[in-house]
DNA sequence: CACATATGCAACCATATGGTTGCCTTTCGA
DNA sequence: TCGAAAGGCAACCATATGGTTGCATATGTG
């Protein structure tokens, strides 16, 4: 299922990096990655906007698959998605990979 | 210079991330990561946009400092800047890491 | 039941984004 | 010197984004 070849990882890898790029949404996923899972309530209250706009960022991160919404009551609670942020990872391991091969390749060249 | 707190540290990532979350620019970040320095018409040919667009793309990477362009004769060099990608990754560790340490308090509160 | 809490839905708005085309300037090479 | 190659600049366009406000709905509680 996985692709093998690393240029597929990284143009799924991107929406992820996208719902990640906004301070805003940065704050809820670490927020929820060290606080656990948390009602929109909650969350506003660590924000500066307000609850829409936090709901929408939680559903941003939904669409990238980094968070996960259940239903409790009268609470909608959130929590996070950990496979996805390790996909990330991942990714930028990837890339920093071939630039490490590509400094030894460098050096080489140099040394000959 | 650091800042301790690692919550400034994911402020400061945002950007970065803001620049990885396109399909196309981080295709270019993987390709200068992988074969070094490379013009504006090189990049265009492995793209499929146009060369303009490929140039904005690359001004939105140099402003989150994730490569860096030099002039040589009549043409636009470009590079990768990997400090800017070793700061993601730490970003995503920062946050991955207080994600085990909650996994790790879980377990401990289900043991006692 | 009545009220406060928690959320959903929709409209609306300003600005950012990704992309294009057209034209001008610089530089290399025959 | 003259044409082609490589870029820069600017205008323009459609859509996405981040945010708001207003109102409706569901749910817990005294």
């Amino acid at each position: 299922m996985l692709p093998r070849r690393p240029e597929a990882k990284l143009h799924a890898a991107a929406p992820v990096f996208a719902a990640l790029g906004d301070a805003t949404r940065l704050r809820l996923v670490a927020r929820l990655c060290s606080g656990g899972p948390a009602s929109i309530a909650a969350l506003t209250a660590n924000v500066d906007v307000t609850r829409q706009a936090v709901t929408k960022h939680l559903h941003v991160l939904q669409d990238a698959g980094l968070v996960r919404g259940l239903r409790q009551g009268r609470e909608q609670m959130w929590e996070i998605e950990p496979a996805k942020l390790d996909e990330a990872r991942q990714c930028l391991d990837i890339i920093s990979a071939h630039w490490d091969a590509a400094i030894e390749r460098l050096r080489a060249a140099v040394e000959e």
